[in-house]
DNA sequence: CTGACTGCAAATAGTTTGCATGACG
DNA sequence: CGTCATGCAAACTATTTGCAGTCAG
């Protein structure tokens, strides 16, 4: 389970960032969203709730968040910034649907016998990686299937 | 072995594509580069032997290149694009310093049996994957070892 | 020759910054 | 109440497009 609001809220409070109502509005699209979401579809969304925010704080918000260790990044599909709330557990990687945006999380990336290879064959010091599967979730394939 | 200059100036012209100096130029630097590129950095390289082209003809040629199929993108490190001359053979990622940016490629990801599972797992329909070490090459560990 | 290619300049998209006003704690 | 947060506008960076002149085939 990700993070959920209540948690982010204590968090962001914690280090002595402010709650304010636009920062809870951000919060609150990201928490609830299955998607990975540009910083202008968060606006959006934030929008069609709060007219009144501006796109500038939800940039600021996301700088803070992913500051924080909040968010993680989606590669997948060109656009490089696309965020969704982090686990509290940490390492763990996505499954994204290109359909409908919508991304799993799995945590046993079973690459601990590639990456000792790779370090024996190359004499590179692997320090971190990035693993992401794309493809058509459950719902979207019987969607197209009728 | 990656693509050389000569193989990729005949996919060009067999796509009817015409070789001017230009493109050449920018073909040399990235066949000749052993890391990732970003556009402004290809363009930079190519003004050392050429300053009258133009960065509009990077852009250009990256996408003629992108749209054969000869590039392949590196997503590591923030900035989204930067590329890389692709092997002929297909399928392979990458194993990239974090340091000097030089890359190696490997083939053999050995994701199978990982992608079956989760296949069953979700209901996913998996169609590629996105995967990157990042680390320190030897060279540069050596270098920071003294 | 002629259509494809080039460079310039301007347009566009995405993101960041400066600053005066406003509000959380 | 002071400090941090906000929104606007403007600056910046990266990329794309329109256009007239140029050149590879």
């Amino acid at each position: 389970m990700r993070f959920n609001e209540k948690k982010v809220a204590s968090i962001l409070r914690q280090h002595g960032y402010k709650l304010t109502p636009q920062r809870r509005t951000v919060l609150s699209v990201i928490v609830l969203s299955r998607e990975h979401l540009t910083p202008a579809a968060i606006y959006e969304r934030v929008c069609r709730e709060h007219p009144d925010v501006g796109l500038v704080t939800v940039y600021r918000t996301l700088e803070i968040l992913t500051k924080l260790g909040l968010l993680c990044e989606v590669h997948v599909g060109g656009n490089c910034r696309s965020y969704l709330m982090k686990h509290p557990s940490g390492h763990h990687h996505h499954l994204v649907c290109a359909d409908c945006r919508a991304v799993i999380d799995f945590t046993d990336c079973a690459l601990n016998e590639l990456e000792q290879r790779l370090c024996q064959e190359t004499g590179f010091k692997i320090e971190s990686h990035l693993l992401e599967f794309m493809g058509q979730c459950r719902d979207c394939r019987e969607r197209v299937l009728g």
